[in-house]
DNA sequence: CAGTGGTCTAGACCACTGG
DNA sequence: CAGTGGTCTAGACCACTGG
């Protein structure tokens, strides 16, 4: 069962996507949706909260609330441009290559984070994805999921392409927010290949945890950038 | 003058960082709260609520508000942690050494993000910084804030060695979010003079926007990190 | 000046955690 | 079961933007 005020946020969020709102529009005021929803003003406003949150607007005191320009093509919690000029246009075909399929697989003795001891006993599901931005291979990433007993999925039934959505949809389990560290290395052998670049050409290497909404569930990644075309995008707060 | 949720934001905020509240801790619930401080229960949550985003608590549904482990040292939007260990120590000592005092510049003409009109033509105060970690040159960094008139303030006049809290209490400008890009690059030889590295060794480049709450102001940066001995860190959403 | 979003009050019912 | 945070109502006063 949804709340109302998940309701108006996805009415709103839809008008804005299919462009019946438009970038530089304003919204009905808040009072204005009070009425014509019959709602509470408090409820109104954290269904535009969570608007704001998502970057589709921004409000203004004494002014309304503003439709804002769309957001960049997103993968997972960020967004990937053209480098060329830094402001530049999004990749249009992206496309996912299964170097592994999902298999089940011990974390490694030194692995990237620190795990509790139950993820430790429960060892994780591993995926293993090239990325293709207009047939340029832009990033390399390893996925791990704590096995809390999930069936295993074959990326042949991934839901739209994507392991997040597959994970919201068949499992419920839904991103919240992750924490990333950042590094820069030069590519070795194996890397190297897999992006046809040379030994040492500089990547950009992330490690994220993403926290989700079942508390004590984290998913794990770690993934290499070949920014020489692309760079990655983030919003931060 | 502060409003009633900023108030005990700060009042539980401090006790956390004080340590008379340690992670594990439950706060006091919010019915506590209301009834001690004589709040609504939605001036209560709205403190609450900032708690959370700024990372010093989490809640649960039927357990209440429980304090989570200090972050780590953070520098703006980011943190720093040693890299051995991606989990490792934070940087003890840090220092920062100025290459070129503020001083007012023309925007380049190819400048990474897209400036408006407005920003062109008030031109731009530039500070250069070098970011000394344990006496290790780990970032450099050039700050861009239009020149909408500030009056040029000096280094030896900052607050707490920082330019965002010295914005903050001396004209009031405060930051709210921030959108970033990144990309790893060889080092060019002025870079790698700088460092101390040789020329091409690979460095994480980030491209910054902040955004503040004075309506369209924006601060720019543009900063090169050297990650052999500590990453970068960012929490998103 | 009328209208906007920001703060705040004093209530209510609910699903959830833990004893 | 009592207590928790999540949602929701129906009001109020305020500082701010723009005509």
């Amino acid at each position: 069962m949804m709340h109302q005020y998940q309701r108006l946020t996805e009415l709103l969020r839809k008008k804005i996507v299919k462009g019946s709102l438009r970038p530089g529009d304003i919204l009905p005021s808040e009072n204005e949706l009070c009425a014509n929803h019959h709602l509470a003003r408090s409820t109104v406003r954290q269904a535009l909260d969570e608007l704001v949150k998502e970057g589709y607007v921004t409000k203004q005191k004494g002014k309304g609330t503003i439709v804002l320009e769309p957001k960049r093509q997103s993968l997972g919690l960020f967004s990937i441009r053209g480098f060329s000029a830094i402001v530049g246009e999004t990749a249009s075909e992206t496309r996912n290559i299964f170097l592994q399929e999902p298999h089940h697989t011990t974390w490694g003795d030194d692995f990237f984070f620190t795990l509790t001891e139950d993820e430790k006993a429960q060892g994780c599901i591993c995926v293993k994805r090239l990325r293709m931005l207009n047939n340029f291979p832009a990033m390399l990433e390893y996925t791990y999921i704590p096995d809390v007993g999930l069936p295993l999925f074959r990326s042949t039934s991934f839901v739209r392409d994507s392991l997040f959505e597959t994970l919201k949809e068949k499992f419920g389990i839904e991103i919240r927010k992750a924490e990333q560290e950042l590094v820069a290395a030069g590519a070795v052998k194996e890397t190297a290949k897999v992006f046809r670049i040379g030994v040492g050409t500089p990547l950009l290497h992330v490690y994220r945890k993403y926290h989700t909404n079942k508390a004590g569930l984290f998913i794990y990644s770690s993934f290499f950038c070949h920014t020489d075309k692309y760079s990655i995008g983030n919003t931060l707060q």
